[in-house]
DNA sequence: AGTTGAATTATACAATTGCATAACAATAAG
DNA sequence: CTTATTGTTATGCAATTGTATAATTCAACT
């Protein structure tokens, strides 16, 4: 009889990022399908029945998973931002490689957007969250676009950011899905040079400098 | 008792293609999660125990399906360049134009293929399918680069070949998750001029022509 | 026609699923 | 030191899962 499990009492903050985290780490090992509500309750430390505490049901549980890692996702591509260089050339390509690069460029952030995807299709609280953040990404590339000294009039800049923002997630999903596929650099390397090649400007040159400059 | 429901034998043939594509309309339509047994087995007319009469598993029938879905896209592709123009310029803007638009382009097909990439990470044979489909699609854009008149040399040919992949996929997802956030043809003109920027040749000009030419 | 082989249905089963509810115990308030 | 609140565990339940096995009935062959 007697013989509960001990547990301590933790904020609703805490407990809700447990649980997500857990239902994320789920889906990036297993897939939606290892998502289970028992899985993530004892990856998360504690027993089932306490989501439907902290989640009306398993289907917000995982609207809520979703939009945490969207939100990770945006902070961690902008928060790239901050170390890098002011000049707007090598700030792009900064910006081109770190995209390029892990941790953007992982395995398991692939799976995780894929194991996503028929949420986003179907569920329209999550394909609002999907819409903002592929948005947010492509503003963050038409910004860099937009300061660039352009050799050539910017009348396209909505066109340009789709193009680019369309190669680097290309890449990365070619570099995350099979990264034994492509030589060391290869990747971030072919991305400097088609955003160059779209932009009409040398972004390998900026690299290798700013990276000479700052080892 | 004798209540059973009346059935006619097929051939193994036809019985696995009813069986894949079942699986692969209820993968499209609520995820991996929603082809079960039951409702394979109920999509395609038949009872579940079939299933296990074609299929040692349902592991092996998803691999099955997966190889399935993989080949008929690589044979939609192919087919694309049976009705094009001859003209090396031509026909590379006829290709990408071709799998920038539907039936390409397709909230379905990239359903099926966020469905089955857990699977990919995970399973080898799953891993080895879509290994190879990759490379065919590249290999067809690679020959299409290297049959151009090119103002620069190809030394680059393998980078060229992936850079307009990426560009190309990167499209193909962008618009088929979000179709109404672009306008009709914008896909495909940026596509046309991101490829052909990267590879210094005006495919624009050569798709507008070609278009003309044969309406 | 009758017989046989196997394709197909039918049923069963243990395991797992999401969810509901009740019992409890940790912690803050009095 | 009590008391009350509620975070948390425990248990239960109907539905569903993949798989295994037995029971049938179709169709080909003599």
């Amino acid at each position: 009889m007697t013989d509960r499990r001990p547990y301590r009492r933790e904020s609703e903050e805490r407990r809700r990022d447990d649980l997500i985290s857990a239902a994320l780490q789920l889906v990036s090992e297993g897939g939606p399908q290892a998502a289970t509500v028992r899985a993530i309750a004892q990856r998360a430390g504690v027993t089932s029945g306490l989501i439907r505490h902290y989640f009306s049901s398993k289907e917000e549980l995982t609207r809520a998973a979703y939009q945490s890692l969207m939100d990770r996702m945006i902070a961690s591509s902008a928060s790239v931002l901050d170390g890098g260089p002011d000049d707007p050339i090598a700030r792009l390509a900064w910006f081109v490689a770190a995209s390029l690069s892990p941790p953007v460029v992982d395995p398991v952030a692939v799976g995780l957007w894929a194991g996503f995807l028929h949420g986003v299709q179907r569920d329209t609280a999550m394909r609002d969250v999907h819409i903002a953040t592929y948005l947010a990404f492509r503003d963050v590339l038409q910004s860099l676009i937009e300061a660039l000294p352009r050799p050539v009039p910017s009348t396209q800049l909505r066109s340009d950011a789709i193009a680019c923002n369309a190669v680097i997630d290309g890449l990365w999903l070619e570099g995350s899905v099979l990264p034994e596929a492509f030589a060391t650099g290869e990747i971030v390397n072919i991305g400097l040079a088609s955003v160059g090649a779209i932009l009409k400007i040398d972004l390998m040159a900026a690299m290798t400098a700013t990276t000479r400059a700052t080892p």
